[in-house]
DNA sequence: TTGCGTGCAAAGGTTTTGCATGGCA
DNA sequence: TGCCATGCAAAACCTTTGCACGCAA
């Protein structure tokens, strides 16, 4: 999948950190800000262009329901069907959880039979806060 | 709440268009162009500032999740409690659909008890497509 | 009269596009 | 070599802000 198209350093980097933050979504920005800590600068415009390209392929999910109108992309490893079911995004730290269990199965079958309303789980979040940041206060 | 402040005839005007579309929820470019060709123009600012002042008086629910970066605003019914249930965005129409029912509770306290993730209603739409446009195909 | 509403212009921020250059395979 | 990736600049979009003027109460 990701293996489409040419193999530059730059996209090998921009590949690694999303990887490395798999478990939350990141913005365009946060990928610049940190190569570029990092020592080696890209362009915003080279970044926008493979996060497009990821996301067509299905390598990172693209979040466009964000405040202040910024999009957030997140990995994905294959074999998750996240096209299957919600997620849930931690307005405080930027977590996302899958919500991969059973009840999922439900809540699609509830709003199809009861509201006549056929899910896309695609770009649909349900916003909250985790554990984690709720104990922090 | 809609009557804080001066009442003047774009205001009214926009409320008008707002109410008449309650069922979805529109931009302010959608609110600009029908005022428009409805003969009086209003300045996409004023729009902007009356939207704003109507979602903090709680008489607009802001959607902040549209594609494109663009927010959607939809007229809110006094007694409706949006904050406290779901919803559902036609992603062909715009509709939108309160998920007020017993269910609502049920995903709630699941994904409280099972995720351990406090849901927030506010932001948080899904979106899918209603039976109507399923049918138009 | 006083304060709020309005319009214009400009700025802000995010994302996209055009074009020439550079680099992988 | 041939296509794709990159960077720069500029444009496109949506939204917000500053300022002067106008109007409702």
């Amino acid at each position: 999948m990701a293996g489409r198209g040419y193999e530059t350093a730059s996209r090998r980097r921009i590949l690694d950190f999303l990887k490395s933050n798999e478990s939350r979504a990141v913005t365009a920005a946060d990928i610049a800000d940190y190569l570029k800590e990092s020592g080696s600068e890209v362009n915003i415009t080279t970044i926008y262009r493979y996060l497009d390209k990821l996301a067509h392929e299905g390598t990172v999910m693209k979040y466009v329901s964000e405040k202040g109108g910024r999009a957030a992309y997140q990995y994905v490893e294959r074999g998750h069907r996240c096209k299957e079911h919600l997620h849930l995004k931690c307005v405080c730290c930027g977590s996302i959880f899958h919500l991969e269990c059973d009840f999922m199965n439900e809540i699609y079958m509830h709003i199809r039979e009861e509201h006549k309303f056929e899910l896309q789980c695609q770009n649909s979040v349900l916003y909250g806060t985790c554990s984690r940041c709720r104990e922090k206060g």
